[in-house]
DNA sequence: TATATACTATGACGCAGCGTCAGAGTCAAC
DNA sequence: GTTGACTCTGACGCTGCGTCATAGTATATA
């Protein structure tokens, strides 16, 4: 029988939390005294081992409770959502660190997200629909284009922006990775959604427009510093120039 | 001249948060109507923007105001905090993907933490004993060792556990890749910390015990599925194999 | 036995960043 | 004048504890 402090000082877990832990009913002590102290044999030391695990885990105290109260529960599909969500986690948190080193290249004190002006981007439209507006999705994409407020296609610009901005900060990367393939995804899927159906050939069409050197360029490398379209265009390549 | 919900629209902000930004005084509208409507120009729209780009970055509203309202605050260095701080998240987020994995690997129904029991870890010092005994730092860590309480001594062994299970949640990665890496610095560090000053040399020698068939591997398999010590094992040689 | 000390218990409040609900006022249109 | 859409504010809830205040308890020492 081990009281708090000795339970706390073992496992790290602060006399406070036991207490607490206690009050919500996650873990209660094998007994009290008659004065109200609280005793801890080895199974409740073993459930307090369960608990920190699935804490670590990121599982939230309730979710413990649950999987640890049920014993028909089904312990490994619990783990595999978690293990989803903790992917899922690290994958936004790869692309925020994208981001913000991006961000750091491109200068830290002119944050400027309106070099992508609407006039630029008219022409961009009017350049991809010289190269693939006969096919019929282009058309159809078109049109529900149209109908987005200025406030609308202000946000994606910016969204557009920082797609490229993470490439930016992804240049320390090899164009092959994994990770980079990712952001390749990200960009095909982000076109297809906003503007036009994009597919392999056309995204390495665009490939070649964002490292001729022009306007596309300039914007790009706005976005995301110097060299971030020319590394953009490489990463698309990479990652589509076999289905070519 | 934009009303709240229009702005909440606008951004995605909700009605409440923009309230709540007024209140602890991070943002406030450009004006009030007589019936204390809160009206926003583009100047508090533009703040807005700033506040949700390092609001995504993981800041702090305290530090977001710190950052907007100090003119001479250094962005750049806060930005470089701030990647190092995600980049840290993000690590420790992989390593509890690869102990999640871990865990998955061995059995969900039984994690245990028991395998590495007292008396095959004594084993494990007297043959490292027997091997690198003649060292002075050796005799120096064993000092330290002595005076640990056997709760201290539990509590590292489910470290030490739980750097294999991490490997075991790694064995779907090369064994060179970087994060495998990071894995094997962590083994060699813990041990450093723990018991002996472990030299590359000596990390390439445990390699060998580890995958040798003996209680070694088993233990190690227990804590990381099957195949983990082996995988260790490379891992440490591809990243120490050059040294030696 | 008195006291010093270490430990324990409980409740209340605070933290970040809002969401939610209640009650009341406002604005424009029909 | 009434409807419906907006807006305001304050209060409370959420997670997972830390901190502080106040009070009781256990134990060793003088």
């Amino acid at each position: 029988m081990k009281t708090v402090k000795e339970v706390s000082v073992l496992t790290g877990v602060s006399v406070r939390t036991l207490q607490y832990y206690d009050k919500i009913g996650l873990l209660s002590p094998a007994q009290y005294t008659q004065s109200g102290y609280r005793l801890y044999d080895t199974a409740a030391l073993e459930r307090l081992q369960q608990i920190l695990l699935f804490r670590e885990l990121g599982f939230s105290l309730a979710g413990i409770a649950e999987i640890l109260d049920a014993p028909d529960f089904d312990r490994s599909l619990a783990l595999a959502q978690q293990i989803e969500l903790l992917t899922l986690q690290a994958e936004r948190l790869q692309g925020l660190i994208a981001f913000a080193r991006g961000l750091q290249q491109k200068g830290g004190d002119c944050m400027d997200f309106q070099a992508f002006d609407k006039t630029k981007l008219e022409d961009y439209a009017r350049r991809a629909k010289e190269q693939w507006g006969h096919t019929e999705e282009y058309r159809a994409a078109m049109a529900a284009e149209e109908n987005r407020t200025p406030q609308e296609q202000e946000r994606m610009i910016r969204d557009f922006m920082r797609i490229f901005t993470e490439f930016g900060g992804m240049k320390t990367l090899s164009c092959e990775s994994e990770q980079v393939g990712m952001q390749v995804d990200k960009l095909q899927q982000f076109i297809t959604d906003h503007y036009y159906p994009c597919t392999d050939e056309i995204l390495c069409g665009l490939a070649g427009m964002y490292e001729a050197g022009g306007e596309f360029t300039e914007n790009i490398d706005a976005a995301g510093g110097a060299g971030t379209a020319a590394f953009t265009a490489a990463a698309i390549r990479a990652h589509r120039g076999r289905s070519v």
